[in-house]
DNA sequence: GAGTTTGAAACT
DNA sequence: CAGTTTCAAACTC
């Protein structure tokens, strides 16, 4: 409670300070005095506490479901950026806390047992979600599973996918009882997890207004989505009414609670996190019962999302769009809105909420709504899924349950920062506990509540709150998250619950990154390593994460530390100074995990007493300890985080090996390919045998660095983010935790040059989305590598290609010679493909006789058409042209599609198949969904196939399927850019951006930063859109010729600034990111990619400062970007100017991107991706 | 395990 | 930006 460490870290008083601590003060009579005790407070609150807010009359103006879906949707996207941005240590600290208990588990898992209790989870998960997505065919959902996941992350992605997973396993727990771990972890995290959620609470109006992000995506759980909100939403409706006899319950607890609480202090905390809770809850109960109030007081906040709102993917672009109309702003601050409206909802709650929504708020009816809400939902998915084989009470007790007021109790007096730390290890501990127990306990609390699974541990009270929130995040996000959990699950379920861990990793790596981070994505997530994760850099991302819960709800102060969380997914960016690195690093695990340190260092202190050093060199230590893969994996895996977890736990054993490398989400694609390939099913192994990972024994694959002292990107653990540990035999390392600041200027200087230099190597397409969910396609197909190949000699048949080593088929970006790759080829089909298609348009159009058609022009026109109709949103965005950006000229000769087709077509099938020869053989792609993918598996089949069709067919269909994710992560992409656009400002200036094509951003980003990230997320957005892009705007022809594209395109990625903050793609925007904070935003990257700016290992900082806050704004407009590109002109312009290709086609993509944007759907997308595409395969052989 | 090949990263 | 060098992994033997 109590914890005093937790004062100290907390730094309530900004909390107060904030609109949001203010509004929960208003609403909640209780006056937070004190953070404190805010854990126990969080306790309290997520079971009974928050009384304020129930107090607080939810208006019923804002009802809204809708709107809240909408929001919920955007803000579940926007969560991670949210918190990024705002810092909303509530969210964050759920966030935060759910994903650390999560982590916690897979971080258990890490073995094979955590990764069980995950892939139960998930399984668990995904029939729910199945039985949600009714309409989503799994495929869908995978898709956006992929989406989100991958994003970011990107890296990003990863955070919200973290975030996901976290609720999701979080919710898979509880209703399998599997909760036990998380609980057990909660428990320990618990306190400080309360801690933070008070702080959060308090210390944020930004937060709040994350927060109310967060209720956002509770609402938009709410919708059900996932849950089906039928069910739920009665239920929640139920629940709230009943619940709110459960929250009685709770406040029974509260009396109990009191104890938790015992000063007003914590009381205030509660109150916020009770504010917070309902927030969340209210959201979830905007649609179901309750929540009419709240939904109506959303509405009225947000009625622009609920409005906006629309499939999901619209929540994504909901998001994108609320966050355009308000502004990236909004989207930083964008929970802002719903905040408002949460708030008032809040207040409402007190006001008039009803006693019983009071008591529910106050007494921690958060938290049992949250709970309850959750509960309720997950009793469904249960029910569903499980068919009854949750039993608990489920449905209606569950709420309850959540809270488990003991179990709460117990938490609350956690720390928050020793939550999100410890969490981290905790939940490795906890892990080790299982929990299972676990879930009865809550439940027993209450009759109706169900099990607590938070009541395990972290969540107690907090945590449950946090899983509350995370429920509904999930809920809200719906599909989203339903998607991504359905994804790893599938996948998981798929190979074997290792697997699915692994899976998750991906996406969630995938996110990240992209997001990224991810992704920060990811990356962010892994909370739980944090204390594990320090050593390894990975960690330090998942540490990030966690510190940023920690910060956040402690205190961080940091915002920008949350943010990076957040912002893994969407972006990392968001701390500052460290953090922004973290974010950056988002994808990297470094920046996390270094950051994290630093943040930690910073911050939190949470831990209590052991900051976050103290964190990272233990562990180090263990790293160390863990020498080889396992151990020092193992401490990636506790660090892991996000993608790192989800790669410990593949690979756990594996390790990093390749994990480190590149992204871990790319790791863990990698991971899972390779996991896949090899038979590994348990995970680990990796497969290669000879990789230096397995060779050290876990599998974990390392460096083996004789020149580069680690500290360039030729050593995989640093390009990995993480550190070098004992596996590792490289030579003079300064790869380690005792070199921090040197790594942490390294990287700081390579990503200034490249911002994208540690986002994950491969893009998920993610299509997007989700939302439809019947384009399931997801498809692997999506995935793409971000600078594409370069093979000469190899054909990409080998693992020198790194499209092949990641499972991935070689994309439009791919400059390779001859290439065959398994997964996809690009080009072949691209050139040959594309002329051929051409012609073949033109003919069948000539012969239609369609003149117009029979133009060339007109060809690419139908064809571009055609795709849109596959891909649904294609249509609009066609501009794909541009994406492909990077430095390969893209060109407009893929306009055509054809690399895009056949990217993405062809990889597409081939991608899903791709993933990995290897890989494919492994499954992952079930994931992938389609059927396709599967059926591909074989590498050869695949092969054959791709060659065989190529593209074309699949093109198409694959477009179709893709996509919209396609063009959704184009969006994102574009986004990406923004990151450091996202400092820009608004949104609609995004649009001018867009067009442009600069995204604002860039400023920061040096230009040639930028244009090597614009390379680089046009490779993202190429693989979000591949196909449609192109043709579009194009049409022109598709020569091959160019293919390489202009980087231009990547400019226009960078349009959407708004989404940058969340999205971003980058994970450096996402440091960017937050915007609100501009404050991170600077440093992030920018400096990267100015060149010369960026370059200081710190400037970071500085730019992003500036360029943050303004970048966004700035950003917009184009002029920055002229700045920026005289800067880097070359860069620049090559991206813009390439005009010559792209030209036309940039500026058309520009709006297409646009359009994305503002459809851009989640962020997370992005990240995560990886799906487990990955694949990898290493070929084996 | 040594040596070769390969292509990315870094440098110019 | 292209060209070259450096680098470490992937691969071969
Ligand atoms: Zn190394
Ligand atoms: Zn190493
Ligand atoms: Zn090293
Ligand atoms: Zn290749
Ligand atoms: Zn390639
Ligand atoms: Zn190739």
């Amino acid at each position: 409670m109590e914890s005093p460490d937790r004062k100290d870290n907390i730094p309530a008083p900004v909390d107060q300070g904030s609109p949001f601590f203010k509004y929960l003060c208003n609403l909640s009579p209780i006056k937070s005095t004190r953070p404190r005790h805010v854990v126990q407070t969080y306790a309290e609150l997520s079971m009974p506490p928050p009384p304020a807010v129930f107090t607080s009359p939810p208006n019923p103006n804002k009802c809204g479901g809708r709107v809240r879906r909408g929001l919920g949707v955007s803000s579940f996207v926007s969560h991670s950026s949210w918190s990024v941005d705002k810092e909303n240590l509530p969210n964050h600290s759920y966030v935060s806390r759910s994903y650390t208990a999560v982590q916690s588990e897979s971080s258990h898992a890490s073995s094979h047992d955590a990764l069980a209790y995950v892939s139960h989870q998930s399984t668990g998960i995904k029939q729910e979600v199945v039985d949600k997505n009714e309409d989503a065919p799994s495929k869908y959902e995978y898709s956006d599973v992929s989406d989100y996941l991958t994003e970011p992350v990107e890296s990003g992605l990863y955070n919200t996918s973290k975030a996901y997973f976290m609720v999701k396993t979080s919710t898979v727990c509880e209703e399998f009882e599997f909760p036990g771990e998380d609980h057990v972890h909660v428990a320990s995290q618990d306190e400080p997890s309360s801690s933070q959620l008070t702080n959060p609470p308090s210390a944020n109006e930004e937060n709040s207004h994350d927060v109310s992000g967060i209720t956002v995506l509770p609402q938009a759980g709410s919708d059900d989505n996932l849950f089906q909100s039928g069910d739920v939403c009665s239920k929640e409706t139920e629940e709230v009414i009943g619940c709110r006899p459960s929250c009685e319950s709770n406040d029974e607890r509260n009396g109990d609670g009191s104890e938790t609480r015992s000063s007003d202090d914590s009381l205030q905390l509660d109150q916020e996190t009770a504010a917070m809770a309902f927030l969340l809850v209210g959201e979830v109960d905007g649609e179901g019962g309750s929540g009419s109030d709240w939904s109506a007081a959303h509405q009225a906040a947000l009625p622009e999302f609920s409005q906006q709102q629309s499939p999901d993917f619209s929540a994504v672009e909901r998001i994108s769009d609320g966050v355009h109309p308000r502004g990236r702003e909004e989207f930083d601050g964008g929970a802002s809105n719903g905040l408002v409206e949460n708030r008032l909802a809040v207040e409402e709650l007190r006001g008039t909420g009803n006693d019983d929504n009071r008591n529910e708020l106050v007494g921690g009816p958060f938290g049992q709504r949250g709970v309850r809400r959750r509960c309720l939902d997950f009793e469904n998915a249960r029910r569903k899924s499980m068919g009854g084989g949750v039993s608990r009470k489920s449905l209606g007790q569950r709420p309850k349950s959540v809270v488990g007021p003991s179990e709460l109790t117990t938490s609350r007096n956690v720390p928050p920062s020793v939550l999100s730390e410890r969490a981290a290890a905790t939940s490795d501990a906890t892990n080790s506990c299982p929990s299972v127990g676990s879930t009865e306990e809550p439940q027993s609390n209450t009759p109706g509540q169900p099990r607590p699974i938070l009541s395990g541990t972290n969540l107690k009270s907090p945590g449950l709150l946090r899983l509350t929130s995370f429920q509904r995040d999930i809920s809200s996000t719906e599909k989203l998250v339903v998607e991504t959990t359905r994804t790893v699950i599938e996948s998981s379920t798929n190979r074997t619950a290792p697997s699915g861990i692994g899976l998750h990793l991906n996406s969630l790596t995938g996110n990240t990154g992209l997001h990224l981070n991810s992704l920060t994505g990811s990356i962010s997530f892994s909370p739980n390593n944090r204390d594990v994760s320090q050593s390894l850099g990975i960690g330090s991302a998942s540490k990030g994460a966690v510190a940023s819960l920690l910060g956040i709800s402690g205190m961080s102060g940091n915002p920008n530390e949350i943010r990076c969380e957040g912002f893994t997914t969407s972006m990392a960016g968001i701390g500052p100074g460290t953090k922004c690195f973290a974010m950056n690093s988002s994808t990297s695990l470094y920046t996390s995990g270094v950051s994290v340190p630093f943040l930690e260092r910073n911050r939190m202190p949470s831990r209590d007493t052991t900051p976050i050093m103290d964190m990272a060199r233990e562990i180090a230590k263990s790293n160390d300890i863990h020498p080889s893969t396992g151990g020092s994996r193992q401490s990636h895996d506790e660090s892991r985080s996000l993608g790192s977890d989800v790669l410990d736990k593949k690979a756990c054993p594996i390790g990093k090996k390749r994990l480190l490398h590149h992204d871990a989400l790319q790791q863990s694609n990698l991971d899972y390919a390779e996991e896949y390939d090899s038979p590994r099913s348990p995970k680990k192994k990796r497969k290669s045998p000879t990789s230096a990972g397995e060779k050290s024994g876990e599998g974990c694959k390392r460096c083996n660095c004789k020149k580069s002292k680690c500290l360039k990107l030729y050593c995989e653990c640093f390009a990995a983010g993480t550190y070098c540990v004992g596996s590792c035999t490289c030579h003079d390392c300064f790869n380690k935790p005792e070199h921090e600041d040197t790594v942490l200027a390294t990287r700081q200087q390579i990503e200034s040059r490249n911002p994208l230099a540690f986002a994950p190597k491969i893009i998920h397409a993610a299509d997007s989305s989700p939302k439809r969910g019947e384009e399931v396609i997801d498809t692997p197909a999506s995935a793409r590598h971000k600078r594409g190949c370069n093979c000469k000699k190899s054909l990409c048949l080998k693992k020198y290609c790194e499209c092949y080593q990641a499972g991935v088929g070689c994309s439009e970006g791919c400059r390779c010679e001859g290439c065959k790759n398994m997964y996809g080829r690009k080009e072949a089909n691209e050139e040959a493909d594309e002329k051929e298609i051409l012609l073949e348009a033109l003919e069948k159009e000539s012969q239609e006789d369609f003149d117009d058609l029979s133009k060339p022009e007109h060809a690419s026109a139908l064809i571009l058409e055609q795709h849109r109709h596959m891909g649904k949103d294609l249509s609009p965005i066609t501009p794909s042209v541009q994406y492909t950006g990077q430095g390969r000229a893209i060109g407009r000769t893929r306009s055509l599609g054809k690399k895009r087709s056949s990217s993405p077509l062809s990889q597409p099938c081939g991608g899903l198949l791709q993933r990995s020869p290897t890989d494919s053989s492994q499954s992952p792609l079930n994931l992938c969904g389609d059927g396709n993918f599967s059926a591909h598996q074989n590498p050869e089949f695949q092969l054959s196939k791709i060659e065989r069709s190529p593209n074309s067919t699949p093109k198409f269909t694959r477009i179709s399927q893709l996509s919209p994710r396609w063009e959704r992560l184009g969006d994102i992409c574009t986004l990406t850019p923004l990151p450091q656009a996202p400092l820009r400002p608004t949104p609609a200036s995004i649009s001018t951006l867009e067009r442009t094509g600069a995204s604002p951003c860039f400023n920061r980003q040096s230009m040639e930063a930028v244009s090597s990230y614009q390379s680089d997320l046009a490779d993202f957005t190429s693989l979000g859109k591949p196909s449609s892009f192109q043709l579009p705007p194009d049409d022109s022809p598709p020569s091959p010729s160019n293919r390489r594209m202009s980087q231009s395109t990547s400019r226009q990625t960078p349009c959407t600034p708004s989404l940058s903050s969340s999205a971003f793609t980058g994970k450096e925007e996402m440091k960017f990111g937050d915007s609100r904070s501009g404050q991170f935003a600077c440093y992030s990257q920018d400096d990267d990619d100015t060149p010369d700016f960026l370059r200081y290992s710190e400037d970071a900082h500085s730019p992003l400062i500036s360029k943050t806050s303004s970048p966004k704004q700035k950003r917009v407009s184009p002029p920055h970007f002229e700045g920026l590109r005289e800067k880097c002109r070359g860069d620049s312009r090559n991206i813009f100017d390439s005009p010559a290709r792209s030209s036309p086609g940039l500026r058309s993509s520009r709006k297409f991107i646009l359009t994305a944007i503002s459809g851009l759907p989640s962020p997370h997308s992005m990240g995560p991706t990886l799906q487990g595409h990955i694949g990898n395969s290493q070929k084996k052989g």
